[in-house]
DNA sequence: GCCAACGTTGGC
DNA sequence: GCCAACGTTGGC
């Protein structure tokens, strides 16, 4: 079982989508380190973190699982997506998505900033480093259980 | 809206 | 293969 932070910003999909969803597609990764989480490393029932990132109060607002391991992200065929990408086709995808399933809401956002001032608690989180734009990160199980114990602590 | 960080592109 | 320019991410 591995952890897992995926980040999304929510104007664009947010948790409540995917609450709406069920299961869906994590589509749309165009960075090479987060597509081989996807593709190599990602496996069904591992669990994930929800982050809403780029808005207001950013910070993990749910949990999700891995429902599909790593398969070519089709929008990179697909000339009307936005995602696009040319150099992507069938015979070589270039390009890797997940599919994940929604477990349930935090009972309350756990703030970027409460995670920055555990820092020292929670070192070595990708999120937390300086310049940081990973969209896709690991996370330990030591990592895992402490967030959720600021949960419940909250 | 600003800007730091950093990934990607493309000229050489 | 180097590296400057450029684009994107994402917090604030």
């Amino acid at each position: 079982m591995q952890y897992w932070l995926m980040k999304s910003e929510p104007g664009v999909y947010g948790i409540d989508d995917l609450a709406a969803a069920g299961v869906d597609y994590w589509d749309g990764v165009r960075n090479y380190q987060a597509r081989n989480m996807m593709r190599d490393q990602m496996q069904v029932g591992d669990q994930a973190f929800f982050y809403h990132s780029n808005t207001k109060q950013p910070g993990i607002v749910g949990i999700m699982s891995i429902a599909r391991a790593g398969y070519p992200d089709q929008t990179a065929w697909d000339p009307e997506s936005e995602y696009y990408d040319p150099r992507s086709s069938p015979d070589n995808p270039r390009w890797y998505r997940v599919d994940v399933r929604y477990e349930r809401h935090m009972a309350r956002t756990i703030t970027l900033a409460e995670l920055k001032a555990h820092a020292d608690r929670l070192e070595g989180l990708a999120l937390l480093r300086k310049g940081n734009r990973l969209s896709i990160m690991p996370v330990t199980p030591d990592q895992w259980a402490f967030i959720l114990s600021l949960e419940a602590a909250g």
